[in-house]
DNA sequence: ATATAATGTTTTGTATACAAAGAACATGGA
DNA sequence: TCCATGTTCTTTGTATACAAAACATTATAT
């Protein structure tokens, strides 16, 4: 919190408040991981281990609970939502649709610049691939930034929110799933595939591709799940 | 909040916070219209006109503002949020390809009961446009109350609640654009339509129809705005 | 008369206080 | 030993207090 408290005294025209400090340290720390599906959050543990009085904390949580990321139970307070595997293959499935979606209006809208940007996204993904080492992590983040710049391309700023909000639902899994040098790729071959597509303005081979792209997705993360997930399952019952 | 206080009080089983009960009350009155877009929300007003302290209205505004529908400015309070008809097209754009997956799913797995409470939806709707000075308000719900049968049917919670939050974005235009009699016809039309194709089990009526039931919404709405929206828009600049 | 500075008021952001519901634990009885 | 019951402790839900920022208003100087 001291980092965070101390950016915002620093710029204080982008001033946050302390709930959306707290609201965004959360949410990071629950997509990681760091704090994991059925723990509890506790409002005056947290308070104390972040700094600040219990309100921003409170604030922080109803915007967590909206999300979907916190699940209440009344007069037991917050705890972090389980994943079942039905709501993962859920939000792929709406995943899919708008993807679908998203694509579509990209190739009738992005300029030859915005594909270039992807192209120059797609690198620097490709190039930490082939690192044996790389940080799973960190390619996430790289696999974000290339889709980003056709969400961007749609001009669709609602579409835009959800896909962000259900990609994140996943992230927790995705981390997981790239440790899988092979599905690393296949990420890097479809992305390719995109681009190629983008580039000749073919909609229907740029639907094709995604829909693989994402149909790829719900195979690895079912795997992970069913391999990896089983023990993580009963490790952590609540 | 006297009323729901009481309530609150006379079901403990079904305990709902405060700030539930603030949420849902100004989400009604947002959706409603009786809180008008632009309009500031001040805390200390809502909390004595609602008889509670600034906690749960507080908590109740990170709510609405995750969800979209009040949005803050940092020092300057919560907002009624605008809708931009870009906006408003974006939504649509959304729904037309979440209801396309919806109705997909729902064709393979609904069951005959569930037509038959569908149809049954649909006669209640029927009946009300038939009167000719039916609420526009009721025959909302009654619109409404169709298509969650639809929804159920896809068996998938999340795509549930996002089509429900998109339909909320819209719900302040529908009571508007409900007024028009030849809109309702048209209604009660589609709605036939898509039963008989589900009966069927025509997957590819079924998508043709619900894509043009979304067009159709989206004409009528845009024409609402370009004559009814254009003073009240003016009117209201805040 | 206009611009500007000073002052007071309102409103948000944050912290703290208090009551009540639940959970945990210990004590006593069968 | 196991179960029931009462007591304590924790945690939530709500209210209130306080500081700082934004805003409005008045007074002052040019």
């Amino acid at each position: 919190m001291t980092a965070d408290n101390h950016d915002r005294l620093l710029n204080p025209e982008e001033y946050m408040p302390l709930r959306e400090v707290v609201f965004l340290r959360l949410r990071r720390q629950i997509l990681r991981g760091e704090l994991k599906p059925g723990e509890r959050l506790m409002e005056i543990g947290l308070a104390n281990r972040l700094g600040v009085s219990r309100t921003p904390i409170r604030e922080a949580i109803r915007k967590l609970e909206h999300e979907g990321l916190v699940v209440m139970i009344p007069r037991r307070g917050a705890h972090v939502a389980e994943i079942t595997r039905q709501e993962l293959n859920d939000v792929l499935e709406v995943r899919k649709s708008l993807e679908v979606l998203a694509i579509t209006k990209a190739c009738g809208r992005m300029t030859d610049e915005d594909v270039d940007e992807l192209r120059t996204e797609e690198q620097a993904f490709a190039a930490r691939v082939r690192e044996q080492d790389a940080d799973p992590a960190a390619l996430g983040q790289f696999d974000e930034r290339f889709h980003d710049v056709i969400y961007r391309g749609t001009g669709n700023r609602r579409l835009i929110q959800i896909l962000n909000n259900l990609r994140e639902q996943m992230y927790r899994f995705r981390v997981e799933y790239l440790k899988d040098t092979e599905v690393r790729e296949t990420l890097v071959k479809e992305h390719d595939a995109i681009i190629k597509a983008l580039e000749k303005r073919d909609t229907a081979e740029a639907v094709r591709i995604i829909s693989l792209h994402i149909d790829n997705q719900f195979r690895s993360i079912n795997r992970a799940l069913d391999t990896d997930g089983e023990e993580a399952e009963d490790g952590q019952p609540q």
